[in-house]
DNA sequence: AGGAAGATCTACT
DNA sequence: GTAGATCTTCCTA
């Protein structure tokens, strides 16, 4: 399976959302590997966007959002921490990773974040930082790169996409910018 | 230094 | 469906 490379997060913040959809991530930990297939995406923009990071300018903690596409940003909320994906043709833009059909090393992801049913071991983006030990150590990381901790393989899949608004959100755009698969059991709801 | 908000999760009813 | 826990970061002083 082919590596996603750098051009494939140079697009629209949007378009790149949909189509990380059926896409496989992968954290390596040492010569382990976990990861699965990415069933739910969030859009997330610069300036106009209220629910964003990047919404009130240029912070040392959301850096990496107006730098090059293709890093992770790593951004925490009530406890948990974020994945996100930079990619955007403006300047600024990133995507959430919010669930993941888990496919490799499932059961070193359950010694990280033990659950009962499998459904619930990736299924939300809280969830699947636990089960795939990630932190804010992993900020700024080039997913782009062969040797990378994270990054994401070409994946051909098919299925039918669904959207909706953007899931917790205070102050949402009326657009939807959540895209996940249809009919998917680990879509977070 | 203190208070509040937030892209969440869990455990209830 | 709703409440409460929890912690990083921001804002004001």
């Amino acid at each position: 399976m082919q590596l996603l490379k750098r051009e494939f997060y140079s697009r629209r913040t949007d378009l790149v959302a949909r189509d990380l959809l059926g896409k496989i991530l992968v954290r390596r930990i040492g010569d382990a590997k976990l990861g699965g297939i990415i069933v739910e995406t969030e859009a997330y923009f610069g300036g106009d966007d209220p629910a964003s990071r990047a919404f009130h300018g240029l912070k040392e903690y959301n850096r990496v959002m107006f730098e090059e596409p293709g890093h992770l940003f790593i951004y925490n909320v009530h406890k948990y921490w974020m994945l996100n994906i930079i990619a955007h043709t403006d300047g600024v833009g990133g995507i959430l990773i919010r669930a993941l059909e888990p496919t490799k090393g499932i059961k070193a992801m359950k010694r990280n974040r033990p659950v009962k049913r499998l459904r619930d071991l990736t299924s939300g983006p809280g969830k699947l930082s636990l089960a795939l030990d990630v932190d804010k150590s992993l900020n700024g990381l080039d997913v782009t790169s062969e040797s990378s901790l994270v990054y994401v393989l070409e994946n051909d899949l098919s299925f039918e996409i669904s959207t909706s608004r953007r899931i917790g959100v205070t102050r949402d755009l009326p657009e939807h910018y959540r895209y996940y698969i249809k009919d998917n059991k680990y879509v977070s709801r």
